[in-house]
DNA sequence: TCTAATTTAATAAACATTATCATATTAGAA
DNA sequence: TTCTAATATGATAATGTTTATTAAATTAGA
């Protein structure tokens, strides 16, 4: 609604509701499920138009785009410095907020000016253990 | 040659010519790159059965996959658990090797066990900080 | 209200990867 | 060495994801 007035893009009923989907959502939902999601609300919605307004999220610092998983991007709205658990078993992907701050020795960066850190652990959940 | 006999896998002059490509490779090749490196010596050789190879010997666990890049899979055959320097400008990957054993509170990954740890530095290298 | 600029939706195109399957090759047994 | 079952290859089709194209619709500001 108003909250997304100065964001500097032109507001579509399309835009606000992927804006709402996206909205505290820690699923990181690829563009086909984000897609899904919307067309219950919007069903004149495109694939195309989610595309779209994903890479112009991207742009404008709303959405992160994940390269976690090898067969489709995901998106996380979450912007903040912050890492992953990836199931191997399920492919799901859980947020972990720790405090970290690696100490990387310059000698083995070689001039490479490092802007973001993300740290992925692979493993199994609870729900894949079990089995 | 000899030295690729107690693998578990037929050998053929494909899976050698690609062996042998991989073979101290730190450049990180997509399944492209490969091909087209290895049809250089073997031009008779199939896209699908480099494919196939990458997929057996990642079976065998003498290639590792990286999804660092989000518009296709490269490979590693450096299985060993280390890092990457992945450049934003010009998509370079390069391998940083630091004793790197994080402290995750138990807390932080509820029940999740751990197998593999990948620190994916983003950035810009040497390079494409000069531009 | 009017209009220029932007966005959407439908669809085609591009691209990476996987599936299919007839033919060729390998590796081990005889 | 020869034979043969199991496996691998290569050509190509199929699939799935993402990007490009473009006419029509919509937005936002004058
Ligand atoms: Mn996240
Ligand atoms: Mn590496
Ligand atoms: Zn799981
Ligand atoms: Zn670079």
């Amino acid at each position: 609604m108003q909250k997304y007035r100065n964001i500097g893009i032109k507001l579509t009923p399309q835009r606000l509701a992927v804006l709402e989907f996206l909205e505290g959502n820690k699923s990181h939902p690829s563009a086909e499920d984000i897609y899904r999601a919307v067309k219950n609300r919007y069903p004149m919605i495109s694939l195309a138009t989610v595309y779209n307004i994903l890479e112009t999220l991207k742009e404008k610092g709303l959405v992160q785009e994940l390269n976690i998983d090898p067969s489709k991007k995901r998106f996380d709205p979450d912007t903040s410095s912050h890492h992953h658990l990836i199931c191997m078993g399920c492919g799901k992907v859980i947020d972990i907020s720790m405090d970290y701050s690696p100490h990387i020795p310059e000698t083995a960066i070689q001039g490479f000016e490092v802007k973001r850190v993300h740290l992925e652990l692979y493993g199994l959940c609870q729900d894949c253990r079990e089995k």
